[in-house]
DNA sequence: CTTATTGCAAACGTTTTGCACGTTT
DNA sequence: AAACGTGCAAAACGTTTGCAATAAG
């Protein structure tokens, strides 16, 4: 197994900004370049990790005093983005959706429960097997996506001191 | 691989029924047994497969003219159902949550992007996968979920036939 | 007779949309 | 100048909740 922690997407910010351009010019109708669209993208690239539509909301609105980004236009420009395949999203039921730049390798995830935390795993043969179960049935894959839920080791810990300091408080009583 | 097609849950109804309510006398305090908390077990159990609430609220509804059953009561019985670990969910991002009766052996899922269809796997070797990699990050597992998405051989025939047809009046002009 | 459960409607949090105005091309 | 993008507020969506009436134990 390998695992990606770095915190550095593959590409430049140059690269990537040329892509986004060359993307929205080729798009039918042809896209325009505005100044929301770069800092979102920007912003995505600043911070690495994995955000929801409204935590990018606040960073931009915190990190750019001086433009105006309504939230719909990060939902908008989310949903373009992802289309074009430069971000990639992970659902969590009804609360939502979090988002992050997809120019890294294919990689799967581990959710904490307790903190949120989101640590990421690639896995060679799982991949290997799930292209042959899709196989399997005739079924033509276009995504999967594959969640281990838990808690993570700094969450345990706390939950293990939690249970000590209560269990000097019973020893007391 | 192991593959389980079966539309009968494991159990006959009886015993579900029974389970269902022994669970509800057991818990603290004591939950009653009402006519709309069985409708929506039978109708779990008759119909298998996996609905949205608002689908089994119009099952029910058709189906059961005499009684009526709010949408909130749907609701309310499934999260009983599921904390019971009588049904399982299975989330679509923020387009909500499908319900299944839950007494079958723990599946993952293929999922049709075309029609939403929803069939069944299992693989012992990806299930073992997991679990060693949860180890390695020390993350105490609780839960797992494994999607794929793609198009079944259903859709995928439709497919082929309306581009045969588009190919066909093409020629024609 | 007590307590949980119900349907209803209002509230909720997230996401989408209509529209007049601004910006990019 | 034409067309796309924007912020705003309202609407939409799935889900949850408060409440008075009802049914189960």
């Amino acid at each position: 197994m390998s695992t990606d922690h770095s915190k550095k997407p593959l590409v430049s910010y140059e690269t990537l900004l040329l892509q986004f351009k060359e993307l929205l010019k080729q798009s039918n109708p042809p896209l325009k370049f505005t100044k929301q669209r770069e800092i979102i993208l920007s912003t995505l690239y600043t911070h690495s990790g994995h955000y929801t539509p409204e935590e990018l909301y606040e960073i931009i609105k915190r990190e750019n005093r001086d433009l105006k980004t309504g939230i719909a236009t990060i939902y908008r420009t989310l949903s373009l983005l992802e289309n074009a395949g430069i971000v990639t999203s992970i659902s969590f039921g009804t609360q939502g959706k979090k988002y992050e730049l997809g120019v890294k390798a294919h990689h799967d995830h581990l959710i904490c429960t307790k903190c949120g935390k989101i640590l990421e795993f690639f896995d060679e043969e799982i991949e290997e097997k799930q292209a042959q179960i899709a196989k399997e049935f005739n079924f033509k894959m276009e995504d999967h996506s594959l969640k281990i839920f838990g808690i993570c080791p700094e969450c345990q810990k706390i939950e293990k001191e939690r249970q000590n300091a209560n269990n000097k408080k019973e020893a007391k009583n």
